[in-house]
DNA sequence: CAGGATCCTGTACGATACTG
DNA sequence: CAGTATCGTACAGGATCCTG
């Protein structure tokens, strides 16, 4: 059973997600489009918009996000899931429902 | 609906597993108590001592792991999950199930 | 409204060597 | 075997200003 962690893909899959904002980004696409402004809101602030930008386009860039910018004035661009990235619905809400539940536990045990 | 994914709690908890390693190790402990060295091997290399030490105190830190020293010659250190800890394991399966499954397809999109 | 360009800071991570 | 100490680099992320 040694290294059954190993396996490439899968690592750096994971690590795709391993940053402050990817989770977060993806649960707040969740729901359906979104345009950029208010993806800021729905995460509720603590983002920049150049991290978000940021964020979803490296979410771009490995298919999990589409981007679709409208010719209008003013602008207005939507992101959406792929077909791929509405698979990691269900996991991301399994971990943000744990977060929900236990966060008071982790955070009280750190406080310590 | 806005800013629902603001809670606090639920946001740290989040940020306390987006890191490179975090997940990788909280998975090596999913099936039982480990030894440092053996952890490593698990995981399968990549990672150095000094950042697994590191990772495992912080998870120490907010309640989800235990750290049990033996006294004996040559030390043996064992890690584990703690109850809390162990509520992790489900999310935690669900998101590096997906990650297998899925790898290769993000891996390719990236290559484009 | 969306987002690019800059500048700046903290820190996660890695390599190596040393200790009990 | 487990862990610490030290050093160095890379990059994430924040603040601010500017553009179509």
């Amino acid at each position: 059973m040694e290294g059954f962690l190993a396996d490439c893909p899968g690592r750096l899959t994971v690590e795709l997600l391993a940053d402050k904002w990817s989770v977060v980004v993806l649960a707040g696409l969740s729901r359906g489009p979104v345009r950029h402004g208010d993806l800021i809101d729905l995460i509720g602030g603590g983002i920049s918009r150049k991290v978000l930008t940021q964020t979803l386009r490296r979410l771009q860039s490995h298919g999990l996000v589409t981007r679709r910018a409208h010719a209008e004035a003013p602008p207005r661009v939507e992101y959406a899931l792929t077909p791929l990235g509405v698979t990691l619905v269900e996991p991301i809400h399994v971990l943000t429902t744990w977060a929900r539940t236990h966060g008071e536990a982790v955070l009280d045990a750190a406080a310590e």
